[in-house]
DNA sequence: AGAGGAAGGTGACGCTCTGTCACGCTTTGG
DNA sequence: CCAAAGCGTGACAGAGCGTCACCTTCCTCT
């Protein structure tokens, strides 16, 4: 039985992961059930059939497992949105198809998340900060000031510029997911345009020095 | 001794106006230096001298204090937003001195609230959805819907963009509240030729029946 | 293979916070 | 000035938290 020691070598280091990825999945059920406010460590590590003291040995708090959840969206979502940069070969393409892939991304994930929740309560999804999305927002920012380095958009505030699409990207995801039928095309096509539209007129910062004419 | 008394005419609703304020003011404070997570309903409380039971006279939980605390930002900012409409005449207007004295708002709360908070703990100014800004949402969404109604903005998804509109203004107000100077000029300036730019490029709804031709 | 040691699962325990409630003081209206 | 209602009070029971001494299981070294 050697197949499946690929990476898992030591009997530790099976359970150790599977205990994690255990009380991961019992958490997501149970914030989904319960709902994320009432939802305590007991139930969830109840519903791993392990002992309360082994829930303390991978995370610190609920409030952990929350936040590694939805650092597992955005750890999810990334190596997405690196396949977009790499499949496109200009700006605008570049942020369609990033904007395109977290609607997509998000109905996906609404769907999987589908239960008897109670009213209005937040995903772990993007709810947060955490490591995983400040990079996700790093990758985002890199690629506009690559763009504007290679003169495929204006020279204008890169860190406020991927702040904003972002930010229309989230809020506009959100009031998709409200509608019925979600559309993600609609959407898409709504937020792309949105930036893609403004970008030209935005405040151009005064250009980096550079060697003086060829 | 009848100055006071114009709308807290009793005793009994003085003290409770005043014990409401206290613990609203406590609450602040707590967050403040304890940091949210932290903070207890104990610790509210006890700063305020009233007795633990009395708390709960008044909130159902530190969360709905919490909430409650959010909601006077939201409740605060309101009439700022509903003056720069009646201030402007048109759209474009409305939309830079809305965004302008989001700015400033926010500008000011971050100072006013400077304390020696841990790490990045988030205010409770905007971090939750509360009714307020529920009703703040739809006082955008509404003055969209005029200005779109009066020719003033092309006939796009006023739902969408109140909400575009609001979440680059959270988003870039954020990240502005993090640079040294804190610009709320620039960012003004950033975040309206964004969305005015981008307006004309948006999506058209189809128009709405009206009498055929004047 | 077997012994010794390390890693880590276990669950009872003590502690803190929560939310309630019976009590009594204070205010109000008559 | 009295009766009734309103509301502040703080002790209390219950719940959840995080820890720790113990014990089982796995790994390593000879």
């Amino acid at each position: 039985m050697s197949h499946v020691a690929i990476l898992a070598s030591g009997k530790r280091e099976q359970t150790k992961v599977a205990n994690r990825r255990a009380i991961l999945d019992a958490a997501r059920e149970v914030f989904s059930e319960l709902g994320y406010e009432v939802a305590t460590v007991r139930d969830i590590i109840r519903r791993t059939g392990l002992a309360s003291g082994t829930f303390y040995n991978y995370f610190r708090s609920r409030d952990e497992v929350f936040e590694a959840l939805a650092d597992d969206g955005a750890a999810r979502f990334r190596p997405i949105l690196r396949a977009c940069w790499e499949a496109s070969n200009s700006f605008d393409g570049y942020l369609r198809a990033a904007i395109q892939a977290y609607f997509d991304f998000i109905a996906d994930e609404h769907e999987t998340w589908q239960t008897n929740r109670p009213a209005g309560e937040r995903h772990p999804q993007m709810a947060v900060q955490t490591p995983e999305m400040e990079r996700v927002f790093e990758e985002v920012r890199d690629a506009f000031s690559k763009a504007i380095e290679h003169g495929g958009a204006p020279r204008v505030d890169a860190d406020y510029l991927a702040a904003a699409c972002i930010a229309v990207a989230r809020q506009v995801g959100d009031k998709m997911l409200e509608r019925r039928p979600i559309n993600t095309v609609e959407a898409t096509d709504f937020a792309t345009k949105l930036i893609l539209g403004g970008l030209p007129a935005l405040p151009r910062l005064a250009p980096r020095p550079e060697k003086p004419h060829g």
